[in-house]
DNA sequence: CGGGGGCTTGAGGCCACTCAACGATAGTGG
DNA sequence: CCACTATCGTTGAGTGGCCTCAAGCCCCCG
């Protein structure tokens, strides 16, 4: 693991809301800081899970790698969202900051000391587990089951539902990392994007290509999931 | 929900045990039993989760629909496997026995008040969670970045680890459901078990094509994962 | 024996990949 | 300030792996 401390790492104890997490007795745990440069490794696959995490600012993606560097990202996490939570093992993923990124960490063996007598603890553990499963899930049937647009689309409303303000979506990663999210390569994402453009769904602002409004969220949605009745 | 009650569901109170789960104080939950026909629905996505499951024997398949009949299965559960548990909603998968399956049941419910007064219990629950996320995620990889003959390896692996006695795997899916699980069509599956067969690494006894010898493991899982060094 | 489902195999097509070229932007160093 | 380079993104042309469509075999079950 990268280690490098900050002087935030000499920040008083705070209590776990940060995390989110709110309890009755009201213990407290030490969460420090930590901030990583664009593209540095914050722990690797296989690496042992001290723990966990939750970002502040900037953006992080966890990935897997095959030998031969194809590469499959489980995720993209965002302002608020809380990784590297493993129960009993290392680390199953790489986390790899996609920006400058500020996490919040605490200590993995306190939070489940914690967890062991404090109910809503455990619960808030479950809770997340539980979430981080629910998005793997969905993602299993994007990567089997849908088409190169279908998968775009899928994406484009995800990411307009978490990072938009002001009506803007300023996507943090290039297309490569959305391409190794969508298991597509970065061509078939461009060809992608590039047909929603001029089909009048998606307008770009500024002069990159990562800021983009999403003009017809409803018609964009179309094209993805289509979930059954159940 | 297909509810069938049998006689089996007057059994009396068991201990957790079953479910692989101890405690200290040792409280009691009262577990029933089903038998399922083949082909049948255990619960649908969507449905509320009202009961954990375990297989006793049998074989169960989970998965989601897309609204054009597009199928990914998530998981099968084999005998010993819990399956079922959600933590705060309703269920994200259908189950469905794959051949007459007998399962055991408990209350999702009773199994959370537990779990908030029993640390082993609540622990339990994490484990469960976190064996299937950790699977979920492998998944994802296999979905992403894997080609046909290195998805068919990895699921003969896995189900040769999972399934065989006396030396010989005997599959209770068939072709379409392996290929729903591994992201493929049917054809593409046969192929791809006909071209290892052809290669000696497999061979078949009796006169279903579902039992199967893996002559040698080693050469069928170089097709595999790879996985990279970390 | 006839019908149906499961499995295999062959032939052809298509979608996403591969390979390649190009423009735009940012960073570097003279 | 201007090459020079590297990275990112887009677009075109062609290929190939898996899908689609089709046929046929086998087994089971009526």
């Amino acid at each position: 693991m990268y280690v490098r401390l900050t002087t935030n790492s000499a920040s008083p104890p705070a209590s776990l809301g940060d995390f989110g997490i709110t309890s009755g007795p009201s213990p407290t745990v030490s969460v420090s800081e930590f901030t990583y440069r664009m593209g540095s490794e914050i722990y690797g696959e296989g690496e042992p899970a001290d723990y966990v995490y939750q970002v502040k600012s900037g953006a992080v993606q966890s990935y897997k790698l095959l030998s031969d560097g194809r590469r499959q990202i489980g995720a993209f996490h965002l302002p608020g969202d809380i990784f590297g939570l493993e129960h009993g093992g290392p680390h199953r993923f790489t986390a790899e900051a996609i920006v400058d990124t500020t996490v919040r960490f605490v200590n993995r063996k306190t939070l489940e000391i914690m967890a062991d007598s404090d109910v809503v603890v455990a619960r808030a553990l479950l809770n997340i587990m539980s979430s981080n499963l629910s998005h793997v899930e969905d993602h299993l049937l994007l990567l089997g089951r849908q088409n190169s647009l279908e998968r775009v689309a899928a994406f484009l409303v995800e990411m307009d539902d978490r990072l938009t303000a002001n009506g803007v979506m300023e996507l943090p990663m290039t297309r490569r990392d959305i391409a190794d999210y969508l298991g597509l390569t970065v061509e078939t994402v461009s060809r992608a994007i590039s047909k929603f453009y001029k089909e009048g769904l998606l307008e770009f602002v500024g002069n990159t290509q990562r800021e983009i409004v999403v003009r017809n969220r409803q018609q964009l949605a179309m094209f993805g999931p289509k979930k059954a009745a159940g």
